[in-house]
DNA sequence: ATGCACCCTCTAGTCACTAGAGCATCAAGT
DNA sequence: ACTTGATGCTCTAGTGACTAGAGGGTGCAT
């Protein structure tokens, strides 16, 4: 065993990634198969390390699975032109843009709502009306 | 037959949700089981149009079916307080606003990733870069 | 009578994990 | 050397909210 090596619960902590996590990752095939020792246990190098916390980074920034995959393979072959890489980055920034919207339009709705309620009974409740007569809502994206 | 009854496909349309999704609503006991025809079809009155237009406007607004539950049962229930519906809308509320925040600051991540992006190659890339070494990430939130 | 849209049930798949059972192994202290 | 507790292993099944598909039956218009 090398000095650098990693058990899976090392691993874990290096890139801050639950131990079931990596299991599943490997068997998915977003992570590598590792080395065994005798007694059948995981074994990392730095290379795993840094993989994975690319894959965190990535899934925190809410990259699909797919679009790591894609991103990991263009990580690996530094001559290609990196538009494709750029590509998935957009999009992806361009899907989160819209989500924004989408939620602050959701968020005004459900401030309207709760901005006269607490008080009463559930028959002169805000929220409940404006959940059961979708014309008393003022968002027009749905 | 009643004239205003319905088959399982006109209330999909008349509350704008997919067929199959009523079938599972039945399923999780979030809809009702409704009465069949001599040859075993659905049949649906004006109180299903009310009950799924309801549950489909919470989910828009992000609501899990748990919740809907609640609300609904509060919504059959005039009489009660409407402190819970307010207290279920309300923490609801933070998580949106909590969940806007987060992806406001992905976005800007997103953002600086891609600026300088899209001409080079692979090597030089800002998205790999970026994703590879959380140093260079400005987001401290995790 | 023929076609076509609609309806039925049932199973399995999606995504990215998470939880749990049941067992083996390792590291540290006594 | 022994024990104890953390960590490791595999495997299966569950989560949420649907969605897709197989394989068939029904309703209505031409």
């Amino acid at each position: 065993m090398h000095m650098a090596d990693l058990s899976i619960g090392r691993l874990a902590k290096a890139a801050d990634v639950k131990v079931p996590t990596i299991r599943f990752y490997e068997q998915i095939g977003l992570m590598p198969t590792p080395l065994r020792t005798q007694s059948d246990q995981r074994v990392y190098g730095a290379a795993a390390v840094q993989r994975l916390r690319f894959i965190r980074h990535a899934r925190q920034l809410g990259f699909e699975i797919k679009d790591i995959e894609a991103l990991l393979g263009l990580a690996d072959r530094p001559n290609l032109p990196c538009a494709e890489a750029d590509r998935i980055a957009r999009s992806h920034l361009e899907a989160v843009d819209e989500k924004i919207a989408q939620l602050t339009r959701l968020r005004e709705e459900l401030a309207r709502m709760t901005i006269n309620c607490g008080l009463g009974v559930t028959a002169d409740c805000k929220v409940i009306e404006v959940l059961s007569d979708h014309g008393l809502c003022h968002e027009d994206r749905h």
